[in-house]
DNA sequence: TATTCGTGACGAACGCCGTTCGTCAAGGAC
DNA sequence: GTCCTTGACGAACGGCGTTCGTCACGAATA
């Protein structure tokens, strides 16, 4: 910053153009930070523009929080927030889609909170709060309890992979959207697929591109239920 | 660089040190960013140590590599040669638990390989060949085309992910190791929940923290692959 | 053979990033 | 009124991916 010119003493009554700057606090970081990782310029949050955006250096952040890594998990429990558990009473599988759904949709608001959500480790009270719901719906479908426990952790790794798989790993928005798209790198590869050397994925070459986003989730979501009714009762381990 | 004394004639005689430097190539650069991402100190692969490992300027990698993106899934590829397919006359379930535990295997090499598989698209050769041998074992064990075809990308995303998933996202290696353990934030969170707020959380404490990494790898392939056959004959979407 | 030209190599720089250190001023304690 | 704690923060460090402009070298041309 360029000396401040001591005889401007308009500048010393008022240090701040903006008008009376919160004060900082661990809230307004996670509430900025979170403001960040979710906009739509797909630039992600970062230490040093959330600093800026509050008004202060970057050093200033480190009183009120530990790490890039703490930041991070404060941010990603702000975004479960949304997420909707139901009730006990409604009929155990919806519950369950109802769960499933708005956790995928509250972490793929944006690229890089998706990509946050599966790097980071989810261990807030929102977190908690899932977890318990799940526990709950699966007792009510009849899964013992080991299995269920299990099936939480599969369940909620399942939706973030989710997530993050189809984000992008850079800045780069590109025009079709999706990687999986007809002309992307996978439709590409696929094409260099022989019948004769790989009669397998020739045959199927329609296939594994086929269906939404939406499409795939469900069926995707549809098969672990099942696999985890299937081993319910047998111990797991 | 200091600038090189023009009277040292012996520097320019021989300008390197080290003797018969290989060519700048492109396989020379994919095999020394697999050597840094697998390299057990865990500090990851980058364009600027590569470069530097092969006693040259950042810049110059960009001759024979797009990108950081492109240099990662070549990277990817060159992981993915040690992934074991089997052959077509193995029983079928023996030869896809063999396919799916050397894929794990493969990418579990370091957590930095882990992050990096989850996060690129494999579309190389090798995955190709995993793609085929997948494809190949699921028609044998009755499932219909497109439904195996969605499976092999559940499959290969499950696997990435559990990869992943335990890979630490820093440069830290904790004492303990993972961050599952007990006395790691996992279990501290679960302290918080009390038997009133969270029943079933409380409950299923000692269950959700249970169990080996193989453990539950195992038992989730297993809940995978029963789903998968419980769908099986009913085309997905 | 002498000259031109295309091209691969690369030093230097740009603009990011997370983190640390030392300073400094404001406010409470005495 | 003076001391001391502590939050704030400017500056810097080392690392990152990427780009630009230059330059030397070998092949093609005259």
């Amino acid at each position: 910053m360029a000396p401040r010119d001591p005889f401007r003493t308009s500048e010393v009554a008022s240090r701040r153009s903006r008008p009376a700057k919160p004060p900082l606090s661990r809230d307004a970081i996670v509430e900025e930070a979170y403001r960040q990782v979710i906009a739509p310029d797909g630039a992600g949050m970062s230490l040093r523009r959330v600093a800026l955006a509050l008004d202060t250096g970057p050093a200033s952040l480190y009183a009120y929080v530990d790490d890039l890594t703490e930041l991070q998990a404060l941010v990603l429990d702000r975004a479960l927030d949304d997420v909707t558990v139901g009730a006990p009473g409604d009929p155990w599988r919806a519950r369950l889609d109802l769960i499933l759904g708005s956790y995928l949709r509250a972490i793929s608001a944006s690229p890089a909170l998706a990509r946050l959500a599966f790097g980071a480790i989810a261990v807030g009270p929102n977190a908690l709060r899932i977890t318990e719901a799940v526990l709950e719906v699966l007792a009510g479908a009849g899964v013992d309890r080991a299995t269920a426990a299990w099936a939480v952790d599969l369940l909620t790794m399942f939706v973030s992979a989710q997530a993050a798989e189809h984000a992008p790993t850079m800045h780069a928005a590109e025009p079709g959207g999706h990687a999986a798209e007809p002309g992307g790198p996978v439709a590409q590869a696929l094409d260099r697929a022989s019948a004769e050397a790989f009669p397998h994925v020739y045959a199927a070459r329609g296939d594994l591109l086929s269906g939404s986003g939406e499409e795939r989730f469900a069926w995707a979501a549809d098969v672990l239920i099942r696999g985890i009714l299937a081993r319910a009762g047998q111990a797991p381990g």
